[in-house]
RNA sequence: UGGGGAGUCGUCCAAUGGCAGGACGGUAGACUCUGGAUCUGCUUAUAGGGGUUCGAAUCCUCUCUCCCCAGCCA
């Protein structure tokens, strides 16, 4: 069988198509996603599992999802489950279960003991203080531990007493011995085990000591043959020392050839966004924001309550590509990728978010019609709907001014317009609160020979507006969502990302009146309110009264025109 | 001032010695019972200098700028 080259590549698949040719890793593909579970999956997440899931299904090889729990003071088990949910959600296979760095603690220590066995590790007993001293900087080489010498007798004697809970945390650790006066900082001789008297989510307390990222990585990515370790630019650094690790074990025989191989690709920034753990966790606990799904959030969890779609976040993560520059990508290319996947899917509906009552003087008073609506223009299997008009209808502020600016070609006094699938109606009169001269409702006639919206004699209107029947119309929530943040790179002029958070982020509307045909609708499902935007119901809907979430706009090109003009 | 990376339209990604191209954005128009969708046009880029070559974004060289690394985090 011969290896078809992907359509879309980069460098990593071109890389894999070379090994591939090869013959490398006998013509075999196997990648991994190895979140910790400290926090949950976001945006620059999701770039990271369509690359490695999506390599697996380009080249038939296999993508794990394996849970780097190797450090039990941050992990918890809601984590896990929220990784899994979402890793899910996005649509990739990793099998029935996950698989876990813990998993793999026994093996991990073993390797441990052979490494101090073969001297190629030590236990240091310098404080945390002494190690950091003693390391050096940036340009001035690290001095050797006083400790570096210990015999490998000795060394194992310590390391197995650090694993029977006979040391306190922090006072000796586990370290590789390579080289203090390395010019990388990272192959200065780095701590591979510590102490930690913790309980781990999944191990309890059976451990008490627990390896370091750096030295677990490596061979958990070896022990599940990983052939391409797929990570971020900021461990472009540690790959002399991963390589390092696997050589050792290699040559010790604790491992079989050909071993995995790291590549590094840069991390996705996305505007008006935060994406670190970090960041977002803050979010969270200081109540910026609702919780870790709230839908202004850039969590997979978050954006799928906001009502985007697997294929859209997917969709994106093919567009932006892969490759070794830092970037930040412009949130209006996810907006497009949303819009793009919502227009062919999302039926058609009429809300009104801020009404304006309307009444047709001249239809009469007690009578009531069914009109034909299309459920969506751009997919005709959709179907249709009958959508009720009666007398007294609302229709959206927006679309009504009594003093038009040029441009302005919605509904104005004296001026006609369509009401969508309905009639053609005329204003003819404005009535007003006396005191605030506010507009509280609009008179309008209609012309009977224009049912359905179009007119016999041929006369054309330069406006559609939606509307509902007020008698019909159901009283629903809308949640209108904008940026979390006001400017494009949060904090990059204070160094505070909070002190850019947008104040306005989140609009609740209520009530709005949606057409009755929403009666029932379930959380998740989506719709386009026409001309508004499309939203989805949000699971805060009740029974009684459904709660929806504004995704995104619709383009709109007369919002453009006002913002011009100012 | 050590080491590791990276510099191509406003943004993201291509071009792997042979016409710098696509997408998003922006903009102008066509069409339209969503100022939506769709379609069309336009817009703008190889960080800088020197060199090799018939020919350089690509190779060499010098310079500049940006990012990452001094956790017992990942």
């Amino acid at each position: 069988m011969t290896e078809e080259a992907p359509k879309s590549s980069d460098f990593i698949r071109e890389i894999i198509t070379e090994d591939l040719k090869t013959g490398k890793y006998d013509r075999r593909i196997h990648t991994r996603f190895p979140p910790e579970p400290n926090g949950y999956l976001h945006m620059g997440h999701a770039k990271s599992i369509c690359l490695n899931f999506g390599i697996a299904g380009d080249f038939s090889g296999k993508c794990n999802l394996r849970f780097d729990d190797t450090n039990p003071e941050k992990e918890e088990q809601e984590y896990v489950n929220s990784i899994i949910d979402s890793v899910r959600w996005l649509g990739f296979d990793f099998g029935p279960e996950p698989l876990y760095a813990s998993d793999y603690f026994d093996v991990m220590y073993h390797a441990a003991e052979y490494l101090i066995t073969a001297g190629h590790a030590y236990v240091d007993s310098q404080t945390a203080e002494e190690m950091r001293e003693n390391r050096g900087t940036l340009t001035s080489p690290g001095k050797d531990s006083p400790f570096r010498g210990r015999s490998a007798d000795e060394n194992l004697r310590l390391f197995r007493e650090m694993r029977d809970g006979r040391h306190p945390d922090a006072s000796m650790v586990l370290r590789a011995k390579i080289d203090m006066a390395s010019p990388n900082i990272n192959m200065r001789d780095p701590a591979i085990y510590r102490i930690k008297h913790a309980e781990h989510h999944r191990t309890g307390s059976i451990w008490c000591i627990y390896p370091m990222y750096t030295y677990a990585h490596p061979i958990e990515d070896a022990i599940e043959k990983i052939t391409h370790s797929i990570c971020t630019l900021e461990f472009e650094d540690q790959r002399p020392f991963y390589d390092w690790l696997l050589e050792r074990l290699a040559e010790g025989g604790l491992l079989q050839r050909p071993l995995p191989r790291q590549i590094e690709f840069a991390r996705l920034n996305l505007s008006y966004t935060v994406l670190s753990k970090r960041k977002l966790i803050q979010l969270v606990t200081e109540g910026h924001v609702r919780g870790w799904d709230d839908p202004r959030m850039p969590t997979i969890s978050g954006i799928r309550r906001r009502g985007y779609t697997p294929e859209a976040v997917r969709n994106f993560c093919e567009r932006i590509g892969v490759a070794k520059r830092d970037s930040m990508v412009d949130l209006s290319l996810l907006e497009f990728c949303i819009r793009e996947d919502l227009n062919k899917r999302a039926p058609r509906v009429m809300a009104v978010l801020r009404p304006l009552r309307m009444v047709i003087t001249n239809y009469p008073e007690d009578q009531e019609e069914e009109l034909d609506a299309i459920n969506n223009p751009e997919d005709p299997a959709a179907g249709s709907r009958k959508v009720p008009f009666s007398r007294v209808l609302y229709i959206e502020r927006d679309d009504f001014q009594e003093n038009p600016p040029k441009q302005f070609f919605r509904l104005a006094p004296g001026r006609e317009v369509r009401l969508r699938y309905a009639y053609y109606i005329t204003c003819e009169r404005v009535v007003k609160n006396e005191q605030t001269g506010e507009v509280v409702e609009l008179h309008c006639t209609y012309d009977p020979k224009t049912r359905g919206g179009d007119s016999p004699d041929g006369r054309k209107v330069k406006a559609t507006l939606h509307w509902v029947s007020a008698k019909h119309a159901l009283r629903a929530e809308a949640r209108l969502y904008d940026t979390l943040f006001i400017t494009p790179e949060p904090g990059e002029e204070s160094g505070d990302f909070r002190k850019d958070i947008n104040a306005d982020s989140l609009t609740v509307l209520d009530p709005v009146h949606v057409e009755p045909s929403l009666e029932g609708s379930v959380p998740g499902s989506t719709y386009q309110f026409e001309r508004m935007g499309y939203f989805c119901v949000d699971p805060d809907t009740t029974r009684g009264k459904l709660a929806f979430n504004r995704t995104v706009t619709l383009k709109d090109t007369w919002a453009k025109i006002q913002k011009a003009q100012k």
